[in-house]
DNA sequence: TATTCCTGTCCTG
DNA sequence: CAGGACAGGAATA
């Protein structure tokens, strides 16, 4: 049975949930309420262990100043989960920089399949990675915000404070 | 602006 | 295997 460690603190954007597997972060949420971020975190995964370690080895402290000031890389593992084309798309999201954003058209392009511009919004949508896989900075060709998983404020948020340093 | 069509992937029955 | 949902985009009127 996987064992998976998580904690909850506050941060810029309100509560955030983050947990961890041996292999590294397997989820950072945002969230108002951290009884609701808990329960999306066993809902996701109904088949593991699942403990509160509100240190678990400085991580959460990490996680915390990296989402008030996204700017700095975070340095910390991350298991990620997904198909194969949506870890392409995760890792094309990576190469994007704090301040910059991209269209999921353009983010399609990267990836080599310049059609499948649904297909790169879905595979953002099932991140499950707040602000580590920035799929905030990604946003319709004509500008507008489209959608968040975490909510549209804190993407607008998000890009703003990115923007201005 | 709104409608319509095309689109790739994932989920459900 | 079929059908539907979707954080898009472009063409049309």
């Amino acid at each position: 049975m996987e064992h998976i460690r998580f904690g909850v603190a506050t941060c810029e954007l309100g509560w955030v949930l983050a947990a961890a597997t041996d292999r590294g972060l397997c989820a950072i949420e945002l969230g108002d309420d951290p009884a609701a971020l808990e329960a999306r975190l066993r809902a996701q995964f109904l088949d593991a262990h699942i403990v509160r370690d509100p240190d678990f080895g400085h991580w959460m402290e990490q996680v915390v100043a990296f989402l008030n000031a996204p700017q700095r890389a975070l340095s910390l593992p991350l298991d990620l989960r997904g198909t194969a084309f949506q870890r392409r798309v995760w890792a094309a999201l990576r190469e994007v920089q704090a301040g910059e954003t991209v269209s999921y058209a353009e983010l399609a392009a990267r990836i080599g399949k310049p059609s499948a511009v649904r297909a790169v919004a879905g595979a953002c949508a099932a991140n499950h990675l707040a602000v580590a896989i920035p799929c905030h900075r990604v946003v319709r060709k004509n500008g507008d915000l489209s959608g968040y998983r975490w909510g549209v404020e804190r993407k607008r948020r998000l890009l703003e404070k990115e923007r201005n340093g």
